[in-house]
DNA sequence: CTGAAAGCGCTAACAA
DNA sequence: TTGTTAGCGCTTTCAG
């Protein structure tokens, strides 16, 4: 931004006006086809490169998108930045990354920032301590479109991609249930979160229907030290009622169970079971190979970015959304037999 | 961006000039400490927010970085962009994510925009492809300072974080040698790659400490699907003499080699011995548990980002710049016995 | 088909 | 201490 080429100094070398040289780089269908030649291909020697903050201030439109993530720290949420870049891309957008680290005041301060134009829309999956959603309610108020993708606020009337988080807690219910286990342990690390209260719904379900009692105490709520973790994992395991199945329902809660089995001279699946929520390769390679629930994470990025670029080319914004649910799949490996 | 409060609003409401509110909300030394209370408080009960554009086209800045990666494929670069996210969000910048996807086309494509003044900043990673650096080098004399880091392209004279690449060679070389292997494989990707070739080199050098021979056959250049690499590994594997130590310089290198083995019957570490460069959390709970070179990813991607700003402060832009090389770790564990 | 001119919202000389 | 004015680079009426 020093000896930048601007529209101005493309006029003067070729005896033009702003407005004209403008209007030839746009392919105005009102200039001459020997002017709009002779600008373009100068604009192309000097390398010109139109000022974007210029543009954005004037048209009112910043051609830029900002996603707001708890974290990269678990692999659904990188394969999800990549779906979200690959549309973004194909679309001529440009990306803002912002992270909560699962905390609702920066939430609240990022999102605020948002009032100012800065960004055309918003994707954002919420913090686990975002309880109500008045915060972004403001946002889409001023005009900003959001969509919600996995982690969704469903009180807040926007778009949303999600996946189908409650039928997984069954299905995991009933996986581990079919596979003989009496006693499910449900690992989790923010009870409070939409998702996790679907996935253990849905795990609530499973249980009664394979005829196993639900009991508040095999409700995990761990924490974010893998120390921790598996300090509580050995706990319950060393209970004379310990139980003999595990749904790891956030990728990272993997480790603990695989950690601790051994050290308590316990055999995966024999007499521990697991079945976890993650998009891990290493599932493959774990021994036993683990038994995966594994979401469409590519694809939930990249279809939250399309919603988004529906409502801002139709400017429906105000009143038109849409709820797409994709389904996350069952991989049934050695883990649980 | 529709009712959006302005600078204009205020002056208005308040009886001030547009220049007394602007100078007001800055804290300007030279203004009253009645009015600028009033106008503070105004511009909370209204929600002011400065529109970033108007301020970025005047002042010449844009308060934005951009983070230029190959892709968020394996840990590394998700730990990094945590890092830089926590360094720019303490300076108050924001983050703009490109992803090159490995293509040199891209990465030209994307840096070429940035001359515009979009960014006042660029932390780069370059593709596999990037050879000669001169797309970069144009930036740079456009006046946007550039950092590299990990993959970095040393002809270019700019600040760059690496990590200890050859010595990591070399050390796992030596490791592996010193654990009784004889014939070691090197895995590889790309080994165009700067880092890739860095390590490379070292392991030559661990060889030849080790007296064991070098050959240019044990190097093995894989590709991306698993499928396609599982059976690579597997041919070699199936060789009279085949290795029975192997080098994963590359996270997904690790799965094709836990998988091939034990289908030809081989154990890990007994008749394979493998070490990996990862960070995965998950090579703990391998069986055997996963020996690591880990490299220090969110400090690279923190110090980095600490680089780019010092630069941008104090304006030193062309001339000054630092190269950090900031140590990984071989974290032996059972897969190297 | 092209140009003149206004203005997006903000900052910063220069006045007063 | 405050106001006036110019202008960042671009787009877009409105004239010609």
């Amino acid at each position: 931004m020093k000896g930048t080429t601007t529209l101005k100094d493309i006029a003067q070398r070729l005896g033009l006006s702003i407005a004209t040289v403008s209007r030839a780089l746009q392919d105005s269908y009102e200039i001459g086809a020997a002017t709009k030649k002779k600008v373009v291909q100068l604009a192309k020697e000097l390398n010109y490169q139109p000022n974007p903050y210029a543009s954005s201030l004037r048209r009112r439109v910043s051609k830029t998108i900002a996603v707001v993530l708890p974290e990269v720290a678990d692999s659904f949420f990188s394969l999800a930045i990549n779906g979200i870049e690959s549309v973004a891309l194909e679309k001529g957008y440009h990306v803002l990354i912002y992270l909560t680290h699962e905390s609702l005041v920066r939430e609240k301060a990022i999102l605020s920032e948002f009032k100012s134009g800065r960004v055309d829309g918003i994707l954002i999956s919420v913090s686990e301590e975002t309880a109500n959603g008045s915060h972004i309610r403001e946002i889409i108020e001023a005009g900003v479109p959001v969509v919600f993708f996995d982690r969704v606020c469903d009180e807040v009337d926007a778009s949303q991609v999600v996946t189908n988080d409650y039928e997984c807690g069954r299905i995991a219910a009933l996986h581990l249930a079919q596979q003989g286990c009496k006693r499910i342990s449900y690992l989790c690390t923010s009870p409070a979160l939409h998702i996790s209260k679907k996935r253990m719904d849905g795990y609530r379900e499973g249980l009664r229907e394979a005829g196993l009692p639900f009991r508040e105490t095999d409700i995990i709520v761990c924490g974010s030290s893998l120390t921790e973790n598996s300090r509580l994992v050995e706990k319950i395991l060393r209970k004379k009622n310990r139980p003999d199945g595990f749904i790891a329902s956030v990728e990272k809660l993997t480790t603990p169970v695989y950690l601790s089995c051994p050290r308590l001279g316990l055999q995966i699946p024999e007499d521990v079971k697991l079945l976890s929520f993650t998009n891990l390769q290493a599932a493959l390679i774990l021994s036993p190979p683990l038994s995966t629930i594994t979401q469409p994470a590519f694809e939930m990025g990249a279809t939250a970015a399309s919603l988004l670029f529906k409502s801002l080319d139709k400017k429906k914004r105000h009143g038109y959304n849409e709820r797409v649910m994709i389904n996350s799949v069952l991989i049934p490996r050695g883990s649980t037999q």
